[in-house]
DNA sequence: TTAATCAGTACTAGTTTGGTGCTATATAAA
DNA sequence: TTTATATAGCACCAAACTAGTACTGATTAA
């Protein structure tokens, strides 16, 4: 649990995938099969994208869709927020109100707030670019993000793989 | 969204109040009553919590639940692993086998894999005793994990409090 | 014996997720 | 101008998950 949804998961593959295409533009359907995701949901996925101004869309023949900016300038942060909303670990970490009376006296609740901020961080000092580079590029400093607690753990970390399936 | 349970988020509550009682155990009933939360939710949360070795439950009259650690030494990562599973951030970042047969050409898998292990030793780094504290109290050093992403934060960030309603 | 209290299970309404289908609109090229 | 190719925008659906309720049984102190 604690999970990014399916779309969102789509999202980064087929962000990552156009960051790594040689191509300026690819539609759809040839996302979606270069990628091996399901059609619909890779036109879906990408609608939405578009619509948050992370993709620039072309109708027509010879359209598509193709990165707004640099994919070092892109970060997974945004990815996520652009398909989920605003990062927010509980009701309470989100911008909106969440009618909650109590929360004067809640203890818990600024701790939180931080512990969003960090997730929030991490996921926002990772950019595309390294998204779509095999693990062993990741040490390179691409980040646009000055705060980066992946930095800390890159390199001292044993990548762990646990299991040789996906999906 | 990326949002813990609202279950989970009733278990730091709970396991909070614990945390900080004068009495060593406190029942299901008063425990709901003292965090203002409903009392069938919060019976329901505590079970989970004692099945999965958080907390000892006492039956009978004068019964009730205690902490089965030292709150320092229970991070919010266990608490929210006993009521969610596996922290796993995508499909494929769980220690179960996903069956996805794309893995071996999946290039942002293993990024998931490193964000998902700072978002789990983000969580383990933080104990009960912090979050059972106010904000102010949370620089102190006793949590028993030593890779800590947290503080590399903590003191930097100016304490933002969005909204003052809280379910 | 009795009242208090946890254990376990089953159930339900509502929401979210993952996915599909259809129609409208834009565009390049014949 | 027509046609094939694409995206845009809905509306819809089944399955899963979430949040919450209800009830019965077991345990224990007084």
């Amino acid at each position: 649990m604690l999970r990014i949804t399916r779309e969102t998961d789509y999202g980064i593959i087929l962000m990552s995938a156009l960051a790594q295409a040689d191509e300026a533009s690819l539609s759809a359907a040839l996302l979606a099969r270069r990628c091996r995701l399901p059609v619909p949901m890779v036109g879906k996925t990408l609608k939405a994208l578009a619509q948050a101004g992370l993709l620039i869309s072309q109708r027509g023949a010879h359209g598509g869709y193709a990165l707004a900016r640099h994919p070092a300038e892109i970060t997974v942060a945004e990815v996520v927020e652009a398909l989920e909303g605003p990062i927010a670990i509980t009701e309470c970490s989100s911008a909106e109100p969440s009618g909650c009376v109590f929360l004067e006296h809640c203890q818990v609740n600024s701790h939180w707030n931080r512990i969003n901020e960090i997730i929030r961080s991490t996921l926002g000092a990772i950019s595309l670019k390294q998204m779509s580079q095999w693990p062993s590029s990741l040490r390179g400093a691409d980040s646009p993000v000055t705060i980066n607690p992946l930095s800390a753990l890159l390199g001292e970390h044993s990548s762990v793989q646990p299991d040789p399936t996906r999906r």
